[in-house]
DNA sequence: CTACACATTAAACCTAGGTTCAAGGTCAAG
DNA sequence: CTTGACCTTGAACCTAGGTTTAATGTGTAG
């Protein structure tokens, strides 16, 4: 598929997935023989993986990272399932983070006798 | 205080606190006869709260919105109360948003048979 | 042949949140 | 009266993650 159905079945802009080609982070398509970039099928689900870990807040060089190492046999049992328990620890992690300030603020509220 | 002094109590740079001021997040300071910036004791305070509040994953222009609420009179306690659950309100949805991806990590893993 | 959607590229632009730089003013100590 | 630490300003620069624009090529339908 070209580009542009890419894109629709995505829901990712064309811009943006040239910017992922470039910054390496989604793996250069072949080329057609009028220079259009021609995607497989698989390419359609690596953007949207890329998609989820952005989203839980893995940035480019992360998911570049991890992505090199899952990849190339993009869905080999034994990759995938330690990328998923790594983004588990990731997200696990972060919520470790974000509980510390709560319960400081809940302790606060409760001193403010409210 | 002078904008150094303010830096080392908070260990915020004096360019960050130049930049709070000039976008409007943290109150201009009185002046001295020589044009130095003269900041209050509560400078420090309102500062950290910035700091804190940036940790938890808000943007400057919710936290210049929050504390402009809160503010003047910082710690005026129904302000402050307000801005504590605010806060409590955020990080909470954030946590919420999280955990759905989450379980569907979880979820795969299990049916990977992992 | 023309129109129109779609593709290509490099380069400029954007927001957020800052840092760094250049050119200068202030002030206390020696 | 010079040195050094500190302060002022605006403007340029930076990273991340993109979007927009301009100039140009391609493919198909009427």
């Amino acid at each position: 598929m070209r580009i542009g159905e890419l894109s629709r079945r995505t829901g990712i802009s064309s811009s943006r997935i040239r910017f992922y080609e470039k910054h390496e982070v989604l793996p250069k398509p072949i080329r057609d023989g009028n220079g259009y970039r021609k995607y497989p099928d698989t390419a359609a689900k690596i953007l949207s993986l890329i998609d989820d870990a952005q989203r839980l807040g893995f940035s480019l060089s992360e998911i570049r990272a991890g992505l090199s190492e899952a990849a190339p046999k993009l869905p080999s049992r034994p990759a995938m399932v330690k990328a998923l328990r790594g983004k588990l620890d990731h997200i696990d992690q972060h919520i470790k983070e974000v509980q510390a300030p709560r319960r400081q603020i809940v302790k606060l509220l409760k001193e403010m006798g409210d």
